[in-house]
DNA sequence: ATATGCTATGGAAGCGTTTCCATAAGGGCG
DNA sequence: CGCCCTTATGGAAACGCTTCCATAGCATAT
């Protein structure tokens, strides 16, 4: 009773066959040997209840069928991360069929040695990065290794030389940003995302760019430090109600800033739209209950995952490692956050079109 | 450049000595050897670079230093699902230290034998077991396996002889029933939560019962069927408002359908706690924004899970199995949404006890 | 001088698979 | 009847590491 997990062995043994066959045929090669060879491997498989050790078969293969999904040490707690469920369910989803399993793996801190000794170590066949920061040990990691990677939710610098797959963070935010220009908007601020992330950073970038092309200013005091969630959004509103002269219109660099900024904003009687426009972005569907009417831009991170998953998978089957990147397109969503200026608020604007538009 | 990671036995090769030198002293096994042979080790297996091979050394030792989180195939999506985010922020806690790492298992839907085929393939050390939902095939599989394991949020019976981590489900509902109670309702509904969870079982239970040890009738119209969503408790709401006789109080399985619950309320012109009161359970973090004033009760996920590591390492590493269960204490958030009665809701209650209490 | 007990080290057999290559039997062909 | 080509099967090395056990050298006790 309860005695261990029969091996490959024990298998050929009780069909009376060598290990090759054995190992043959439970892989599927049939066609190598006689029908009743075949039949009776299996039935003796199936008798003593064989299941294959994953760990010798990959030693042998070289192979593992396992991905590592990376968290950084800033992220390594999933709470409030929104953001790595959503991807992961996309992973996932890609994975499953393919019998692929996925390690969770987080960044101790420490010497890059021990760092190093967790990513490589033969568990894996590849890793998927998720949203490495600036200036993230992962980048320089990665200088030294072969293993196939692909960062997710980051556009590293094309120097790198890792493949990355994200939505578009500039093209959304300008679309945003000209959405906000158009409904008359000319005083708009912006709450900044999280400081180590390139998405943050692409998305101010474009706000700045979009606003400097319409030949509007951007006020240094109308920028606010967020971090990608809701409590920063709320102090974010703070300083926007501490203002003397305020913006019209704030745009957020995440959905969560943008509830919290607006939560704030009612708490202190300031009606949204009426008394001032917020955007968002991601179109985060844990916000919907809390903030259903939100303007902001969709970000499709479960596809995100999923694509992902498959770059990886299929550098590691090809045994090729890529270098390009993948940008998903990012609609705007538009609700009733965002709209004009109240003639209270500011003079109507005259219509405006960028002075040039240099992509 | 670029060539294959370094071997134990290269490292060997480099430092003049031989394998089972190099192996002990890189296992930390210094005390064995002369002070200089151990640092002509470390130094060669620095100098290249070395990374012991994780899958080598797991087939060696029959230990992989890997625990594998099984989620049903119910809530394979992360997604919606903050009861595994949190627990899984507990275990990696726990775990990061020790240097395991975490195994993301989803049961695929099919045979039995595909489901194990992938529980038991030598890849992992134990499994944490995610709420197994009632009927589960991981309980059957449990009865052919030696594999340590834990379930975590599910009390399963104890005739299983799984250990299981939870929250005290049946107490902590007894405690808010019992406030709702006092506070002078006696006409008091229930949403229940998704019917699969032996959690939800759990509540339900605890509530009919704290309910039958009053005296109080539960009337199955008020007895509502949630899935522990928001969207759920939205539905349920519909449910209340429809009905002709309204029962003052709702206790809802979960924070998530008592928000949606509440907020479909509001859009309908109910005030709570005026117009109805209505509780939660488990205090979940992401519900404060949209419903701060909730009267729950306190469910540590977060310490569920770190417990459940530590449960499932122990007997890692003891190489016993347990059978015992942890529960947790759920003590009682009261805050702003169970309120008295009004008088017009109903006749202002005289005080009431248990007419009999069995714990 | 021999027995005893250390200390420092290495040989070799695993761990459970895969896979390269060899071999043996059988059949068609010249 | 000997040769070659198939078809079916097995031997053995390899994957990278751990560990049991043996051994050799040397100092101390008898």
């Amino acid at each position: 009773m309860a005695t261990r997990k029969p091996t490959l062995r024990e298998v050929a043994q009780a069909a009376g066959c060598s290990l090759t066959t054995t190992s043959n045929i439970l892989q599927g090669r049939h066609e190598l040997y006689r029908a009743e060879t075949v039949e009776r491997v299996l039935a003796a498989a199936r008798s003593l209840g064989y299941r294959p050790n994953m760990l010798a078969r990959g030693l042998a293969k070289q192979r593992t069928f396992t991905i590592g999904l990376v968290f950084e040490r800033a992220h390594a707690v999933l709470t409030q991360n929104d953001y790595a469920q959503h991807v992961l369910d996309g992973v996932i989803e890609f994975l499953l069929p393919l019998e692929y399993d996925v390690k969770l793996i987080t960044l101790p801190a420490g010497r890059p040695d021990s760092i190093w000794r967790r990513l490589e170590n033969g568990t894996v066949d590849g890793h998927l990065l998720l949203a490495p920061v600036i200036d993230s040990p992962l980048l320089e990691w990665r200088r030294h290794s072969r293993l196939p990677v692909v960062s997710v939710g980051s556009l590293l610098p094309p120097n790198l030389g890792i493949p990355c797959v994200d939505v578009d963070n500039e093209g959304g935010m300008r679309m945003l940003t000209e959405w906000v220009i158009q409904q008359g908007h000319r005083h708009i601020g912006f709450v900044k995302g999280h400081p180590l992330h390139w998405s943050a950073l692409q998305r101010e970038r474009a706000f700045r760019k979009t606003m400097a092309d319409y030949g509007l200013a951007t006020r240094e005091e109308w920028i606010f430090q967020g971090r990608y969630t809701f409590d920063s959004g709320r102090l974010c509103a703070r300083e926007w109600l501490a203002l003397r002269e305020r913006p019209t219109a704030v745009i957020c660099a995440d959905d969560g800033s943008a509830a919290g900024f607006i939560q704030e904003c009612l708490a202190h009687g300031v009606r949204i739209p009426e008394d001032l426009s917020v955007a968002g972005f991601d179109d985060e569907p844990t916000m919907h209950p809390l903030c259903p009417n939100l303007t902001t831009v969709r970000h499709d991170k479960h596809r995100v995952g999923y694509l992902a998953a498959q770059m990886l998978y299929e550098q590691i089957e090809s045994g090729t490692l890529r270098e390009d990147s993948i940008t998903l397109p990012t609609p705007l969503v538009i609700r009733k956050t965002v709209a004009p200026p109240s003639a209270g608020q500011a003079l109507v604007a005259p219509p405006i079109s960028p002075k040039e538009v240099q992509r």
